[in-house]
DNA sequence: TTGACATATTCCCATATAAGAATATGATGA
DNA sequence: TCATCATATTCTTATATGGGAATATGTCAA
């Protein structure tokens, strides 16, 4: 079997570093395609691409405006993948804790 | 070109679903490849190479202990996604405050 | 050393890219 | 309707998968 397909989740369509970027921009405001090609250094083809991809799994939606389609980041598609990695908040908090503490236990036992 | 490697960072190493359900196993306590194994009904070649990449994003950690390879979950990785997300939390919030309010003013002009 | 257990790697293949080139669709104003 | 701007889709190609099968490597006990 192949990978899946980045249109399968959210996990796989962020993967990609300029759908990324892509998010980061259409979060602040809606922004037609041109302006994506023009701040991303991309082709127009290849924007459009990432926003379909980012479209199909909901973490973007679009609306028209004359000749324009103006895109914008949907936050709450995200929200998901900040829960998933929020689960191990408290392991790397304890991962520092345990750092820290050695580093204390460290600096009693050879002063 | 082809899609960025899994190897190439944490965002694609977690992009597979199989590595997270290995991550959150392993996150709780360390486990040998066997315990994986008959934990995700996968085949152990399989778990190997998953572990593999993880290993190489540094999601994951290992050590011997006799003939057993003991891995667990190193959670700093994480890290970053967490954060990385975390950048659109302000707007997810504000997508729900306007959709409240909105349902608000819907509330008051039709009642 | 040998046998057995545990894990890793290699080879194979169907599938899915991402970017570039070319083309198609959509919307507007004259 | 036509010309033009804006966006979307199709096609091609190099590359990277993930799982299955087979095999290699590593470690221990006797």
């Amino acid at each position: 079997m192949a990978r899946a397909a980045t249109t399968s989740d959210a996990f796989n369509a962020v993967a990609e570093p300029r759908r990324r970027e892509i998010l980061a921009l259409l979060v602040v405001r809606e922004l037609p395609v041109g302006a994506l090609v023009a701040s991303l250094g991309l082709d127009q083809p290849s924007v459009s691409k990432h926003l379909r991809v980012l479209r199909e799994v909901g973490l973007v939606r679009a609306r028209r405006q004359g000749r324009h389609k103006l895109y914008r980041t949907h936050a709450e598609g995200i929200r998901p993948l900040h829960e998933w990695t929020g689960t191990f908040e408290r392991y790397w908090s304890h991962q520092l804790n345990r750092v820290k503490e050695r580093a204390e236990a460290n600096a009693k036992s050879k002063p």
